[in-house]
DNA sequence: TCTTAAGGTTAACATAAAGTTAACATTGGG
DNA sequence: CCCAATGTTAACTTTATGTTAACCTTAAGA
Protein backbone atom coordinates (compact mmCIF):
# COMPACT_ATOMS: atom_id res chain seq x y z
CA UNK A 1 0.00 0.00 0.00
CA UNK A 2 1.41 3.53 -0.84
CA UNK A 3 2.33 5.39 2.19
CA UNK A 4 0.38 8.96 2.58
CA UNK A 5 2.55 12.15 3.46
CA UNK A 6 1.58 15.62 4.10
CA UNK A 7 3.70 18.26 2.79
CA UNK A 8 3.20 21.60 4.51
CA UNK A 9 4.86 24.86 2.66
CA UNK A 10 3.51 28.23 2.27
CA UNK A 11 5.40 28.40 -1.21
CA UNK A 12 3.47 27.59 -4.17
CA UNK A 13 6.41 26.32 -5.67
CA UNK A 14 8.23 24.12 -3.46
CA UNK A 15 4.60 22.40 -2.35
CA UNK A 16 4.27 21.20 -6.18
CA UNK A 17 8.10 20.71 -6.33
CA UNK A 18 8.29 18.15 -4.05
CA UNK A 19 4.82 17.14 -4.77
CA UNK A 20 5.23 15.91 -7.87
CA UNK A 21 8.66 14.21 -6.87
CA UNK A 22 6.99 11.74 -4.28
CA UNK A 23 4.62 10.99 -6.01
CA UNK A 24 6.95 10.08 -8.29
CA UNK A 25 8.71 7.85 -5.97
CA UNK A 26 5.30 6.10 -5.10
CA UNK A 27 3.75 8.27 -2.20
CA UNK A 28 0.26 9.48 -2.17
CA UNK A 29 0.61 13.20 -1.47
CA UNK A 30 -1.74 15.52 0.39
CA UNK A 31 -0.52 19.64 0.92
CA UNK A 32 -0.99 21.99 3.20
CA UNK A 33 -0.05 25.91 2.74
CA UNK A 34 -0.09 26.40 6.49
CA UNK A 35 0.22 24.85 10.25
CA UNK A 36 -3.85 25.32 10.59
CA UNK A 37 -4.61 23.84 7.57
CA UNK A 38 -2.41 21.15 8.11
CA UNK A 39 -3.62 20.07 11.14
CA UNK A 40 -7.11 19.82 9.96
CA UNK A 41 -6.07 17.87 6.69
CA UNK A 42 -3.99 15.21 8.63
CA UNK A 43 -7.00 14.60 11.00
CA UNK A 44 -8.94 13.63 7.99
CA UNK A 45 -6.68 11.70 5.89
CA UNK A 46 -3.90 10.69 9.04
CA UNK A 47 -1.02 10.96 6.79
CA UNK A 48 1.92 8.42 8.43
CA UNK A 49 4.31 11.33 7.78
CA UNK A 50 4.24 15.03 7.72
CA UNK A 51 6.94 17.21 5.74
CA UNK A 52 6.97 20.76 7.35
CA UNK A 53 8.26 23.82 6.94
CA UNK A 54 9.64 25.42 9.80
CA UNK A 55 9.13 29.25 8.25
CA UNK A 56 5.01 29.57 7.57
CA UNK A 57 3.14 32.19 7.95
CA UNK A 58 -0.43 31.74 9.84
CA UNK A 59 1.18 29.03 12.20
CA UNK A 60 4.95 27.62 11.87
CA UNK A 61 6.27 24.83 11.78
CA UNK A 62 7.24 24.17 15.54
CA UNK A 63 3.93 25.33 16.55
CA UNK A 64 2.30 23.13 14.27
CA UNK A 65 4.33 20.19 15.19
CA UNK A 66 3.76 20.90 19.67
CA UNK A 67 0.07 20.86 18.51
CA UNK A 68 -0.19 17.74 16.83
CA UNK A 69 1.73 16.07 19.46
CA UNK A 70 -0.95 16.78 21.93
CA UNK A 71 -3.67 15.08 19.82
CA UNK A 72 -2.97 11.58 20.82
CA UNK A 73 -3.60 10.06 17.39
CA UNK A 74 -0.64 11.97 16.18
CA UNK A 75 1.91 10.62 18.98
CA UNK A 76 3.83 8.52 16.89
CA UNK A 77 2.79 10.39 13.39
CA UNK A 78 6.66 10.62 11.70
CA UNK A 79 7.66 14.49 11.58
CA UNK A 80 9.92 15.91 9.32
CA UNK A 81 11.17 19.65 9.03
CA UNK A 82 12.31 21.38 6.41
CA UNK A 83 14.43 24.46 7.70
CA UNK A 84 16.46 27.38 6.24
CA UNK A 85 20.27 27.01 6.24
CA UNK A 86 20.74 29.68 8.94
CA UNK A 87 18.09 28.58 11.30
CA UNK A 88 20.50 25.74 12.83
CA UNK A 89 18.85 26.72 16.39
CA UNK A 90 15.81 24.95 14.46
CA UNK A 91 17.42 21.90 15.30
CA UNK A 92 17.29 22.17 18.82
CA UNK A 93 13.61 23.33 18.91
CA UNK A 94 12.07 21.06 16.00
CA UNK A 95 13.87 18.01 18.36
CA UNK A 96 12.36 19.79 21.58
CA UNK A 97 8.89 19.92 19.62
CA UNK A 98 8.60 16.19 18.77
CA UNK A 99 9.91 15.75 15.25
CA UNK A 100 11.56 12.92 14.40
CA UNK A 101 14.16 14.49 11.31
CA UNK A 102 14.90 17.51 9.57
CA UNK A 103 16.39 18.63 6.42
CA UNK A 104 17.86 22.06 5.34
CA UNK A 105 16.79 23.99 2.39
CA UNK A 106 18.43 24.35 0.12
CA UNK A 107 16.59 21.21 -0.48
CA UNK A 108 18.10 18.47 -2.24
CA UNK A 109 15.16 16.07 -3.06
CA UNK A 110 16.97 12.36 -3.54
CA UNK A 111 17.92 13.37 0.37
CA UNK A 112 14.65 14.30 1.56
CA UNK A 113 13.20 11.01 -0.35
CA UNK A 114 16.47 8.91 0.98
CA UNK A 115 15.44 10.49 4.84
CA UNK A 116 11.87 10.16 4.75
CA UNK A 117 11.78 6.17 3.50
CA UNK A 118 14.48 5.08 5.97
CA UNK A 119 12.01 6.96 8.77
CA UNK A 120 9.19 4.93 7.34
CA UNK A 121 11.22 1.97 7.13
CA UNK A 122 13.01 2.48 10.76
CA UNK A 123 9.44 2.93 11.82
CA UNK A 124 7.75 -0.21 10.34
CA UNK A 125 10.61 -2.28 12.20
CA UNK A 126 9.89 -0.54 15.79
CA UNK A 127 6.29 -1.26 15.34
CA UNK A 128 7.14 -5.11 14.76
CA UNK A 129 8.06 -5.17 18.10
CA UNK A 130 4.98 -4.97 19.59
CA UNK A 131 4.16 -3.89 22.96
CA UNK A 132 3.54 -7.34 25.45
CA UNK A 133 2.39 -7.67 28.61
CA UNK A 134 4.18 -10.75 30.61
CA UNK A 135 2.57 -13.20 32.94
CA UNK A 136 5.49 -15.44 32.55
CA UNK A 137 3.91 -18.47 30.99
CA UNK A 138 1.38 -16.14 29.93
CA UNK A 139 1.82 -13.53 27.34
CA UNK A 140 -0.36 -11.31 25.34
CA UNK A 141 1.11 -9.10 22.60
CA UNK A 142 -1.28 -6.50 21.98
CA UNK A 143 -0.72 -4.76 18.59
CA UNK A 144 -0.53 -8.22 17.02
CA UNK A 145 -3.34 -9.42 18.61
CA UNK A 146 -2.12 -12.86 19.92
CA UNK A 147 -1.10 -14.70 23.07
CA UNK A 148 1.77 -16.76 24.68
CA UNK A 149 0.61 -19.95 26.55
CA UNK A 150 4.17 -21.93 27.26
CA UNK A 151 5.81 -20.39 24.47
CA UNK A 152 2.75 -21.64 22.31
CA UNK A 153 1.23 -19.02 20.31
CA UNK A 154 -2.34 -18.86 19.78
CA UNK A 155 -4.18 -16.06 17.85
CA UNK A 156 -7.45 -15.93 19.69
CA UNK A 157 -10.41 -14.26 17.62
CA UNK A 158 -11.72 -10.76 18.31
CA UNK A 159 -14.77 -10.95 21.04
CA UNK A 160 -12.29 -13.80 22.63
CA UNK A 161 -8.97 -11.58 22.84
CA UNK A 162 -11.09 -8.48 24.38
CA UNK A 163 -12.72 -10.54 26.67
CA UNK A 164 -9.42 -12.08 27.87
CA UNK A 165 -7.55 -9.01 27.88
CA UNK A 166 -9.95 -7.18 29.62
CA UNK A 167 -9.82 -10.07 32.43
CA UNK A 168 -6.18 -9.80 32.27
CA UNK A 169 -5.95 -5.96 32.54
CA UNK A 170 -6.61 -6.89 36.29
CA UNK A 171 -6.20 -10.62 37.68
CA UNK A 172 -7.88 -11.67 40.31
CA UNK A 173 -10.39 -8.84 39.89
CA UNK A 174 -13.96 -10.62 39.59
CA UNK A 175 -15.40 -8.81 36.49
CA UNK A 176 -19.41 -8.48 36.81
CA UNK A 177 -21.14 -9.76 33.50
CA UNK A 178 -22.59 -6.63 33.29
CA UNK A 179 -18.58 -5.01 33.22
CA UNK A 180 -17.87 -7.83 30.26
CA UNK A 181 -21.10 -6.98 28.30
CA UNK A 182 -19.70 -3.38 28.41
CA UNK A 183 -16.30 -3.69 28.04
CA UNK A 184 -16.67 -5.77 25.03
CA UNK A 185 -19.72 -5.81 23.52
CA UNK A 186 -20.39 -1.95 24.16
CA UNK A 187 -23.84 -1.15 26.45
CA UNK A 188 -26.14 -0.77 23.25
CA UNK A 189 -25.65 -4.07 22.08
CA UNK A 190 -28.04 -6.67 23.69
CA UNK A 191 -26.83 -10.48 23.33
CA UNK A 192 -28.16 -13.47 24.94
CA UNK A 193 -26.61 -14.57 28.90
CA UNK A 194 -24.68 -17.42 27.42
CA UNK A 195 -22.63 -16.03 24.92
CA UNK A 196 -20.15 -14.87 27.68
CA UNK A 197 -20.26 -18.40 28.79
CA UNK A 198 -19.35 -19.72 25.22
CA UNK A 199 -16.75 -17.41 24.90
CA UNK A 200 -15.29 -18.27 28.02
CA UNK A 201 -15.73 -21.88 27.28
CA UNK A 202 -13.49 -21.12 23.66
CA UNK A 203 -10.92 -19.49 25.57
CA UNK A 204 -10.61 -22.17 28.57
CA UNK A 205 -10.47 -24.51 25.71
CA UNK A 206 -7.75 -22.88 24.19
CA UNK A 207 -5.77 -21.40 27.42
CA UNK A 208 -6.60 -24.25 29.56
CA UNK A 209 -8.97 -24.46 32.05
CA UNK A 210 -6.83 -22.47 35.17
CA UNK A 211 -6.78 -19.11 34.17
CA UNK A 212 -10.61 -18.35 34.38
CA UNK A 213 -12.35 -18.50 37.47
CA UNK A 214 -16.01 -18.24 37.93
CA UNK A 215 -17.48 -16.64 40.71
CA UNK A 216 -20.74 -17.63 40.42
CA UNK A 217 -23.80 -15.15 40.80
CA UNK A 218 -20.88 -12.67 40.42
CA UNK A 219 -19.20 -13.06 37.18
CA UNK A 220 -15.11 -14.23 36.18
CA UNK A 221 -11.66 -13.28 36.91
CA UNK A 222 -8.22 -13.77 35.71
CA UNK A 223 -5.54 -16.44 37.70
CA UNK A 224 -2.04 -15.92 36.49
CA UNK B 1 4.44 13.43 41.34
CA UNK B 2 6.78 12.54 39.35
CA UNK B 3 7.79 9.41 38.12
CA UNK B 4 11.64 8.59 39.11
CA UNK B 5 13.53 6.43 36.52
CA UNK B 6 16.60 5.07 36.40
CA UNK B 7 18.53 4.75 32.71
CA UNK B 8 21.16 2.17 32.57
CA UNK B 9 24.03 2.65 29.57
CA UNK B 10 27.56 2.59 29.33
CA UNK B 11 27.32 5.80 26.65
CA UNK B 12 27.65 8.63 27.70
CA UNK B 13 25.86 10.69 24.48
CA UNK B 14 23.37 8.22 24.58
CA UNK B 15 22.85 8.21 28.80
CA UNK B 16 22.86 12.26 28.41
CA UNK B 17 20.27 12.23 25.35
CA UNK B 18 17.78 10.66 27.18
CA UNK B 19 17.93 12.00 30.45
CA UNK B 20 17.58 14.91 28.10
CA UNK B 21 14.52 13.53 26.86
CA UNK B 22 12.53 12.41 29.54
CA UNK B 23 12.99 15.47 31.93
CA UNK B 24 11.95 16.83 29.12
CA UNK B 25 8.55 14.74 29.80
CA UNK B 26 8.56 15.48 33.47
CA UNK B 27 10.03 12.09 34.93
CA UNK B 28 12.82 12.52 37.42
CA UNK B 29 16.04 10.60 35.73
CA UNK B 30 18.88 9.05 37.63
CA UNK B 31 21.50 7.26 35.73
CA UNK B 32 24.35 4.69 35.63
CA UNK B 33 26.91 3.79 33.75
CA UNK B 34 26.71 0.01 34.19
CA UNK B 35 24.72 -3.10 35.88
CA UNK B 36 26.39 -2.98 39.15
CA UNK B 37 26.18 0.91 39.68
CA UNK B 38 22.65 0.59 38.38
CA UNK B 39 21.64 -2.15 41.37
CA UNK B 40 23.37 -0.15 44.00
CA UNK B 41 21.42 2.97 43.07
CA UNK B 42 18.21 1.40 42.47
CA UNK B 43 18.68 0.19 45.94
CA UNK B 44 18.81 3.96 47.33
CA UNK B 45 16.22 5.61 44.96
CA UNK B 46 14.10 3.11 43.99
CA UNK B 47 12.87 4.11 40.86
CA UNK B 48 9.39 2.53 39.53
CA UNK B 49 11.08 1.77 36.39
CA UNK B 50 14.59 0.93 34.83
CA UNK B 51 16.01 1.82 31.49
CA UNK B 52 18.59 -1.07 30.57
CA UNK B 53 21.08 -1.43 27.78
CA UNK B 54 21.53 -4.56 27.44
CA UNK B 55 25.32 -4.58 25.96
CA UNK B 56 27.12 -3.32 29.35
CA UNK B 57 30.32 -4.05 30.51
CA UNK B 58 30.75 -4.83 33.84
CA UNK B 59 27.35 -6.39 34.37
CA UNK B 60 25.56 -6.44 31.21
CA UNK B 61 21.56 -5.98 31.50
CA UNK B 62 20.04 -9.16 31.03
CA UNK B 63 22.26 -10.07 34.03
CA UNK B 64 21.24 -7.03 36.04
CA UNK B 65 17.57 -7.47 35.30
CA UNK B 66 17.97 -11.30 36.81
CA UNK B 67 19.79 -10.03 39.88
CA UNK B 68 16.97 -7.35 40.53
CA UNK B 69 14.25 -9.75 40.25
CA UNK B 70 15.92 -11.68 42.80
CA UNK B 71 15.69 -8.68 44.88
CA UNK B 72 11.53 -8.69 46.72
CA UNK B 73 11.89 -5.20 46.49
CA UNK B 74 12.18 -4.68 43.09
CA UNK B 75 9.82 -7.53 41.63
CA UNK B 76 7.43 -5.30 40.41
CA UNK B 77 9.83 -2.81 39.03
CA UNK B 78 8.66 -1.68 35.76
CA UNK B 79 12.57 -2.85 33.59
CA UNK B 80 12.62 -1.73 29.91
CA UNK B 81 15.63 -3.29 27.72
CA UNK B 82 17.39 -1.18 25.09
CA UNK B 83 18.70 -3.62 22.34
CA UNK B 84 20.84 -3.64 19.07
CA UNK B 85 18.81 -4.06 16.20
CA UNK B 86 20.82 -7.94 15.57
CA UNK B 87 20.34 -9.03 19.01
CA UNK B 88 16.95 -10.55 18.54
CA UNK B 89 17.75 -12.97 21.09
CA UNK B 90 17.70 -10.97 23.50
CA UNK B 91 13.63 -10.86 23.45
CA UNK B 92 13.57 -13.68 24.72
CA UNK B 93 16.52 -13.70 26.95
CA UNK B 94 15.23 -10.55 28.47
CA UNK B 95 11.55 -11.82 28.91
CA UNK B 96 13.11 -15.12 30.46
CA UNK B 97 15.12 -12.37 32.95
CA UNK B 98 11.72 -10.60 33.76
CA UNK B 99 11.74 -7.43 31.35
CA UNK B 100 8.29 -6.11 31.06
CA UNK B 101 9.51 -4.12 27.38
CA UNK B 102 12.29 -3.92 25.17
CA UNK B 103 13.19 -1.41 22.57
CA UNK B 104 15.41 -1.88 19.40
CA UNK B 105 17.83 0.70 18.95
CA UNK B 106 18.49 2.73 17.12
CA UNK B 107 16.15 4.57 19.29
CA UNK B 108 13.46 6.56 18.33
CA UNK B 109 12.49 8.88 21.19
CA UNK B 110 9.36 9.25 21.25
CA UNK B 111 8.36 5.32 21.03
CA UNK B 112 10.58 4.62 24.19
CA UNK B 113 8.39 7.72 25.81
CA UNK B 114 5.43 6.24 24.78
CA UNK B 115 6.13 2.70 25.58
CA UNK B 116 7.36 4.05 29.49
CA UNK B 117 4.44 6.24 29.61
CA UNK B 118 2.29 3.24 28.56
CA UNK B 119 3.99 0.65 30.98
CA UNK B 120 3.32 3.31 34.08
CA UNK B 121 -0.24 3.74 33.02
CA UNK B 122 -1.07 0.14 33.08
CA UNK B 123 1.08 -0.49 36.53
CA UNK B 124 -1.01 2.49 37.81
CA UNK B 125 -4.51 1.04 36.80
CA UNK B 126 -3.67 -2.23 37.83
CA UNK B 127 -2.76 -1.03 40.91
CA UNK B 128 -5.11 1.44 42.16
CA UNK B 129 -8.54 -0.66 42.47
CA UNK B 130 -8.37 -3.77 44.74
CA UNK B 131 -9.84 -1.40 47.23
CA UNK B 132 -9.36 -3.01 50.30
CA UNK B 133 -11.23 -2.38 53.49
CA UNK B 134 -8.96 -2.77 56.49
CA UNK B 135 -9.35 -3.93 59.89
CA UNK B 136 -6.06 -5.40 60.56
CA UNK B 137 -6.52 -9.12 61.01
CA UNK B 138 -9.39 -9.08 58.92
CA UNK B 139 -8.98 -7.49 55.35
CA UNK B 140 -11.64 -7.81 52.60
CA UNK B 141 -10.97 -7.07 48.71
CA UNK B 142 -14.11 -5.71 46.69
CA UNK B 143 -12.79 -6.56 43.35
CA UNK B 144 -11.58 -9.61 44.33
CA UNK B 145 -14.08 -10.53 46.53
CA UNK B 146 -12.22 -12.31 48.92
CA UNK B 147 -11.44 -11.94 52.06
CA UNK B 148 -8.15 -12.25 54.36
CA UNK B 149 -8.46 -13.69 57.93
CA UNK B 150 -4.54 -13.90 59.50
CA UNK B 151 -3.38 -13.24 55.96
CA UNK B 152 -5.64 -16.27 55.19
CA UNK B 153 -7.82 -16.08 52.24
CA UNK B 154 -10.75 -16.94 51.86
CA UNK B 155 -13.35 -17.16 49.27
CA UNK B 156 -16.85 -16.27 50.10
CA UNK B 157 -20.04 -16.94 48.08
CA UNK B 158 -22.25 -14.47 46.96
CA UNK B 159 -24.92 -14.26 49.69
CA UNK B 160 -22.45 -14.76 52.60
CA UNK B 161 -19.76 -11.94 50.95
CA UNK B 162 -22.64 -9.38 50.51
CA UNK B 163 -23.96 -10.42 54.16
CA UNK B 164 -20.21 -9.96 55.56
CA UNK B 165 -19.77 -6.92 53.57
CA UNK B 166 -23.03 -5.38 55.05
CA UNK B 167 -22.28 -6.32 58.54
CA UNK B 168 -18.59 -4.97 57.98
CA UNK B 169 -19.51 -1.08 56.65
CA UNK B 170 -20.57 -0.05 60.41
CA UNK B 171 -18.65 -2.26 62.98
CA UNK B 172 -20.43 -2.35 66.04
CA UNK B 173 -23.72 -1.59 64.35
CA UNK B 174 -26.69 -4.29 65.08
CA UNK B 175 -28.54 -4.79 61.68
CA UNK B 176 -31.67 -5.98 62.23
CA UNK B 177 -33.02 -8.78 60.32
CA UNK B 178 -35.04 -6.90 57.94
CA UNK B 179 -32.22 -4.47 57.52
CA UNK B 180 -30.14 -7.76 56.30
CA UNK B 181 -32.75 -9.10 54.23
CA UNK B 182 -33.18 -5.55 52.16
CA UNK B 183 -29.75 -5.44 51.68
CA UNK B 184 -28.90 -8.65 50.49
CA UNK B 185 -31.74 -10.38 50.15
CA UNK B 186 -33.93 -7.61 48.33
CA UNK B 187 -37.18 -6.55 49.23
CA UNK B 188 -39.64 -8.35 47.10
CA UNK B 189 -37.43 -11.83 47.47
CA UNK B 190 -39.01 -13.91 50.13
CA UNK B 191 -36.84 -16.34 52.30
CA UNK B 192 -37.59 -18.34 55.21
CA UNK B 193 -36.10 -16.93 59.03
CA UNK B 194 -33.87 -19.54 59.23
CA UNK B 195 -32.33 -18.60 55.99
CA UNK B 196 -30.33 -15.74 57.91
CA UNK B 197 -28.99 -18.12 60.44
CA UNK B 198 -27.68 -20.50 58.34
CA UNK B 199 -25.29 -17.98 56.51
CA UNK B 200 -24.14 -16.48 59.78
CA UNK B 201 -23.27 -20.22 60.84
CA UNK B 202 -21.31 -20.27 57.74
CA UNK B 203 -19.70 -17.42 57.76
CA UNK B 204 -18.67 -17.81 61.13
CA UNK B 205 -17.23 -21.55 60.61
CA UNK B 206 -15.19 -19.86 57.79
CA UNK B 207 -14.26 -16.51 59.73
CA UNK B 208 -14.40 -17.88 63.28
CA UNK B 209 -16.26 -17.23 65.65
CA UNK B 210 -15.43 -14.21 67.50
CA UNK B 211 -16.28 -11.48 64.74
CA UNK B 212 -20.44 -11.42 64.44
CA UNK B 213 -22.21 -11.24 67.25
CA UNK B 214 -25.64 -12.02 68.12
CA UNK B 215 -28.25 -9.55 69.57
CA UNK B 216 -31.13 -11.82 70.85
CA UNK B 217 -34.47 -10.68 69.46
CA UNK B 218 -32.96 -7.49 67.33
CA UNK B 219 -30.39 -8.75 64.73
CA UNK B 220 -26.50 -9.59 63.97
CA UNK B 221 -22.98 -7.12 64.21
CA UNK B 222 -19.54 -6.98 63.28
CA UNK B 223 -16.86 -6.45 65.80
CA UNK B 224 -13.25 -5.91 64.70
C1' DT C 1 -34.93 -23.34 88.19
C1' DC C 2 -38.20 -23.81 84.89
C1' DT C 3 -40.24 -22.09 80.72
C1' DT C 4 -40.12 -20.47 76.38
C1' DA C 5 -39.01 -18.03 72.46
C1' DA C 6 -35.16 -16.81 69.83
C1' DG C 7 -31.54 -18.49 67.69
C1' DG C 8 -28.22 -22.54 66.31
C1' DT C 9 -27.30 -26.50 63.69
C1' DT C 10 -27.57 -30.09 60.37
C1' DA C 11 -28.56 -32.34 56.34
C1' DA C 12 -31.68 -32.94 52.81
C1' DC C 13 -33.58 -30.61 49.10
C1' DA C 14 -34.45 -26.96 45.55
C1' DT C 15 -32.95 -23.82 42.24
C1' DA C 16 -30.79 -20.45 39.65
C1' DA C 17 -26.52 -19.86 37.45
C1' DA C 18 -23.17 -21.54 34.68
C1' DG C 19 -21.39 -25.37 31.58
C1' DT C 20 -21.79 -27.65 27.38
C1' DT C 21 -22.88 -28.86 22.78
C1' DA C 22 -24.52 -28.32 18.42
C1' DA C 23 -27.07 -25.79 15.30
C1' DC C 24 -27.81 -21.47 13.24
C1' DA C 25 -26.39 -16.63 11.78
C1' DT C 26 -23.18 -13.31 10.46
C1' DT C 27 -19.06 -11.51 8.74
C1' DG C 28 -15.07 -10.67 6.09
C1' DG C 29 -11.51 -12.15 2.95
C1' DG C 30 -10.31 -14.40 -1.38
C1' DC D 1 -20.36 -14.52 -4.50
C1' DC D 2 -18.81 -18.18 -1.75
C1' DC D 3 -16.58 -20.23 2.00
C1' DA D 4 -14.40 -20.41 6.31
C1' DA D 5 -14.04 -18.26 10.55
C1' DT D 6 -16.36 -16.19 14.10
C1' DG D 7 -20.29 -15.07 16.85
C1' DT D 8 -24.86 -16.10 18.85
C1' DT D 9 -28.64 -18.85 20.36
C1' DA D 10 -31.25 -22.72 21.95
C1' DA D 11 -31.76 -26.73 24.62
C1' DC D 12 -30.17 -29.59 27.76
C1' DT D 13 -26.94 -30.93 31.83
C1' DT D 14 -24.38 -30.05 35.84
C1' DT D 15 -23.25 -27.90 40.07
C1' DA D 16 -22.49 -24.40 43.48
C1' DT D 17 -25.21 -22.09 46.25
C1' DG D 18 -29.20 -21.07 48.74
C1' DT D 19 -33.28 -22.53 51.36
C1' DT D 20 -36.01 -25.25 54.29
C1' DA D 21 -37.48 -28.43 57.72
C1' DA D 22 -36.69 -30.60 61.86
C1' DC D 23 -34.57 -30.81 65.79
C1' DC D 24 -31.29 -28.86 69.41
C1' DT D 25 -29.40 -25.26 72.53
C1' DT D 26 -29.32 -21.18 75.05
C1' DA D 27 -30.45 -17.32 77.82
C1' DA D 28 -33.62 -14.19 80.00
C1' DG D 29 -37.49 -13.48 82.75
C1' DA D 30 -41.08 -15.33 85.89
Amino acid sequence: MRSKILIVDDEQDILEFLQYNFENEGFEVITANNGKEAIELAKQELPVLIILDVMMPVLDGIETCRLLREIPKFESTLIVFLTARSEDFSEIAGFDAGADDYVSKPIRVRTLIARVKSLLKRKKSSQENSEIIDFGNLKIDLDKRIIFVHQKEITLPKKEFDLFLLLSTKPEKVFTREEIFHAVWGNDVIVGDRTIDVHIRKLREKIGESYIKTSKGVGYSFHI
